[in-house]
DNA sequence: CTAACTGTATCAATCATATTAATACAGTTA
DNA sequence: TAACTGTATTAATATGATTGATACAGTTAG
């Protein structure tokens, strides 16, 4: 069901978080599915259950998935206001950065002209 | 001659540092001016010396200064080296940032505009 | 009602990293 | 040579992230 890289730096949660993330934006997964329960995933990762659980705990908190004890975690609806929350982040993010690219100098010109460029790059797909 | 605050969660070294790179920007310290020895500053701010030794060998790196061993750290000229430098490095983690926000489908348009927000609500002084 | 599933909470062990400190080494200069 | 300078090495410490062991609790099929 999903795939583990050990080498990747990145910990075991975050992972998993990510690729259902993945999976749940490209509509692979589909809202209320059923994920695979936390024992389940955790036995065929061959990893701790808590690890688990604390990816889709995270998922929920951040409106990809809603939990029902005793039944499952399943796909939540409504997936704009994760992607919404999400971007809040991000919007966190860049603010710092902007603050600091302000101390040295840096105008607002020459901070789009780098938004551009990395789209750009990045933009091989869609 | 410099101010720490234990409580900003900053480390002693990067408050260090970010105190003479705002001098040293602002030009309060003047090209090859002499800035107190890693000794003195240490035993005025009460701190370890190799506490301020870091924060000068960081700041040499960055080419903010300059060190003769025996006679002291200076400020260095050409600070435009140490500014695009410091620039690259932003440039990295914006890099980062925006290939999140393009995994969450946020579009050029979007991105350049919380930048305009963003340096406009900074923008209260200069 | 009970067995076998589900999720959840608590706490501890582990690991990694950042930060600071103690101390010894080495260059400069009056 | 004394009293300054910076530097390198190593260790102690603190902190936080990550994972694990285990117990608790809800749901449901039989």
């Amino acid at each position: 069901m999903l795939q583990l890289d050990y080498r990747s730096g990145e910990s075991l949660y975050v992972q998993i978080k990510e690729n259902f993330k993945r999976l749940i934006l490209s509509k692979s997964l589909k809202e209320d599915e059923l994920l695979p329960s936390v024992r389940a995933l955790a036995s065929s990762l061959a990893i701790n259950v808590n690890t688990v659980q604390r990816a889709y705990r995270e998922l929920e908190q951040e409106g990809y998935i809603y939990s029902i004890p005793g039944k499952g975690n399943f796909v939540a609806g409504k997936i704009e206001d994760a992607k919404q929350k999400s971007v809040s982040e991000i919007r966190e993010e860049l603010s710092k950065i902007v603050e600091k690219a302000r101390a040295f100098g840096v105008e607002q010109e020459e901070f789009q002209e780098m938004i551009k460029e990395f789209y750009n790059k990045g933009g091989k797909q869609s």
